[in-house]
DNA sequence: CATGAATGAGCCTTCATTCAT
DNA sequence: TATGAATGAAGGCTCATTCAT
C-alpha cells in the first residue's frame, strides 16, 4: 500500500516502514489494552500482534505506559478526524449537532474496543494527566456551544443557558458510550444514542409538540 | 446485624468483631483502591490500612479482586441507601427525579474516591462480570421509569417515550459524575449536576416556558 | 546449633532463624559475587545456594547492590577480628605489626574468594561509595602508627616518618594480597606477604644487619 | 605503522582512517570504562564518543569484552612507554628505580582514569585472563631486578634478597596507586608514591642515616 | 483465628549483537 | 565498508497468595 517507488534509496530509514511499524504496533496496542486491560496485557503480546520483536516495541515507545498513552491518542485523534469529517457537510445548526453525536456513536459502534480505552486509562492513569477524551472535549468546546447559540439565535432550540446545554449533552453522550456498551451490545450503540439525544432535541425544538 | 445470639459456641468467633474487621477493611480498600487503582495498591497497604494482618485479609476476602468487588459493591449499597432515604420524602414525582439525581451527586460529592471505583470496576474487570453500577441502575429502572410514567400522566412532564428518557436522564447523571470529577473539582458536582439535570427537566415541564 | 529450648513460643519469628539465614545469604553471596562476579552472578544463584526463595533475598537485602555490600562488609569485618584475635597476644610492637600482616594474608589464605570480593566492590561501586577495605583500614590507622611510633620510640626500629612507613607498609600488604593472589596460588599469600614484609621490617630493625 | 603500500588495491580501505578510528575507539573506551564501569557502559555510548555508529565498533572489535581487553592493553602498552622513555635517561640504577616508580605515578596522575581500568579488568575477566597488568609486570620482572643487583652489587643498596625485595617494591607502587587514587585526590599520587618508595629506598642505602 | 515470613511466577526493560541496505 | 534498526535473551524486582506457628 502506497509502497509505489519509495524506499529505493538505500540509506534513509525508510519513514514509510517506520510510519506503518507504528500504527501497526498502536493498532495492536488499542485491541489488547481494550481486551485485557492495560495491567493484563503484556507488552511481548503487543509485539507479537504486531509482528516485531520485543525490544523494537521499546524503539518506538518509551514504554508500556508511553505506548498506551499514544493508542488512547490516536483513537480520540481518529474520532475527532470522524467527526470533523462528518460535520463539515452540515449546514443546518441542529442537524450539525446531532450528526456529531450520531457520529461518535457509529465510531465506538465501530470500533466498539476503544470505548474501553477511555476507561483504562483514566483507571491507570489516576488523575496523573487529564484524561485524553477530556483534553479533546474541552478543545471542541468553543465551537460546539457556538453552533448551539447559533441554533438558538437563528430560532430552531428553544432558548436556554448554553453552558449547561453544552455539559448535559456532553454528558448524556459520553455516559451513553460508556453505559450502552456494557449493558446493551455494542452494536446498538447508534440506536440508543439517537434515542436519547432526540428525547432532548425534540424537547428543544421550537412548537410546542415534543416529537422527534 | 441480627446476629444476636446465632452460633456462640464459645469466645473465639466473637461476630461483632469480625463485622467491623470486615467493614474496616472495605473502607480502607475503597479508599486505596480508589486513589491508587487496583494494581496499584497492594494487599499488604489495605491491610496496614485496616490494622490486620496481611494473611487476615485472606480470611475475610477470597483474593485481591474479590475485595475489591465488594468494595465496590458497598459503595454503591450505600449510593442506593442514600437515595431511598433522600427519595422517601417526596411525593411530587419530578421533585423525585431532581431529589434522586442531586442525591447521587451529593453522595459522590462527599466521597469523591468513590467515583474512581466505578472507573476502576470496569477497567479491571473487563467485561468478566457485569459492573456493579450497572446492576444497581437496572434494578432501580422500573422504579424510575414508574416515576416518570406518573409525571407524565398527572400532566407535570410533557409526553415523551419513557424508555427513552429515562435512559437519557440515566446517561447525562453518569457522564456527569464522571467528566465534571475530572474536569472541575469534585466539590461543585451538585451544581453541576443540578445545571445539567434542570435544562432537561425544564424542557420537560409542560408550559411552555423552559425556566428552571 | 544452639537450638536448645529456644522457639517455642509460637509468635516470635524466630530471630536465631532469621539470623542463620541472613548469614547463609552472606556467605552465598560472598562465594558467588567472588567467583563469578557481581553483574554475572544472578540474586537467583544466591537463593539457590542458601537455599531460600528469591523472594527471600528481597527480605533480608534491599537490592543485589545492598546484598553485595553487606557481604563485602561481614568479609571486612571478620577480617578486623582475626587481626584484632591476633594481636591481642602481641605485646613486641614490630611482633605486632608482622603478626597483623601475616594474619591477612592467612585470613585471604584461608579465603581466597574474598579478596575477589575487594577488586569487585571497587569495580562495581565506581566512587559512588569508599571501598569497604578503605575504611576498615583508615579506622585501624591510629592503632597503626602509634605501633609504629612505640617501635621507633622504644629504639626497635629506625626513626623513619611515620606516616609515610605506616603508608607504605599499607599499600605493600594490600599490592601484595591483590597481585599475590593472581601471580602465584594464593595458597602462598602467606609466604609471599611474609618475604616483602620482612624485606622491609629487616631493613627497619636497628643495628645493621639487614637480615630477616 | 609500517602498513604503507600494503594491499592498496583500491580506494575503501584506507588503512589511515581506520587506525584512526581503532585509536578513538580505544579512548573512548578507555574514558567510559573507566568512569562508568563495564557493565554500566554500553557499547553505544563508546560509538557515540568515537563518532561511528555502534555496528562499526563491531568492525573493529570481536566483542564488548574485546573492546574492553584492547583498551586495557593500550593503557598498559602507553604506560611501559613512559617508563621506557623516561628511564632510558638514567644510568644510575637507584635513580632509575625511582624514576621508574614516579612516572608510574605521574601516569595515573595525568590520566587518573585509567586506574581504574586495572579493577575492572580484574572484576571482569574473574581469573579468565591473566591481568594485563600482571603480565606487563611480570615482562619487566628481569630487568627490574637486574637493576636492584646491580644497585645492590655496586655497594649502592645494602645486601638483600632481591626477588623479595623486587616483589616488596612491585606491590608498594601497585598499592599506592590502587589505594592512593580512591583515599587521596589522585592529584597527589606521586607526592604519595614518592613518600613511600623513599622510606623503603632510604632504608635501603648504605651509610646509616635512613634519611630520605 | 491471626500472623507475617516465605514463596515463586510474572513482567518490564535493557542492551550486546546481527544483518539488510 | 558503515550504518542503525531489529532482535530476543537475560535478569532484577514485585507482590498476591500460602501456611507453619
Amino acid at each position: 500500500m502506497a509502497e509505489t517507488g519509495a524506499r529505493a534509496l538505500g540509506r534513509p530509514p525508510d519513514p514509510d516502514l517506520q510510519d506503518r511499524r507504528r500504527r501497526e504496533l498502536l493498532l495492536a496496542a488499542i485491541d489488547l489494552f481494550a481486551r485485557k486491560g492495560f495491567s493484563s496485557t503484556e507488552v511481548q503480546e503487543i509485539a507479537d500482534a504486531a509482528g516485531v520483536a520485543k525490544g523494537t516495541v521499546y524503539r518506538y515507545f518509551e514504554s508500556k505506559e508511553a505506548l498506551f498513552l499514544a493508542a488512547a491518542d490516536l483513537s480520540m485523534r481518529e474520532l475527532t478526524e470522524w467527526i470533523d469529517r462528518a460535520v463539515e457537510r452540515c449546514v443546518e445548526p441542529v442537524e450539525r449537532l446531532r450528526t456529531a453525536a450520531l457520529t461518535v456513536a457509529g465510531y465506538f459502534e465501530r470500533y466498539p474496543e476503544r470505548i474501553e480505552l477511555l476507561a483504562q486509562e483514566r483507571a491507570v492513569f489516576r488523575g496523573s494527566i487529564p484524561p485524553t477524551h477530556a483534553v479533546y472535549r474541552e478543545k471542541r468546546r468553543p465551537r460546539f456551544e457556538a453552533t448551539l447559540r447559533e441554533a438558538i439565535e437563528s430560532g430552531k432550540l428553544r432558548s436556554v443557558d448554553v453552558r449547561a446545554l453544552a455539559n448535559a449533552l456532553s454528558y448524556l453522550l459520553f455516559g451513553a458510550i460508556l453505559c450502552g456498551s456494557v449493558e446493551h451490545s455494542p452494536r446498538t450503540l447508534k440506536r440508543l444514542v439517537r434515542e436519547s439525544i432526540d428525547v432532548v432535541l425534540g424537547l428543544l425544538k421550537t412548537g410546542d409538540d415534543p416529537h422527534v
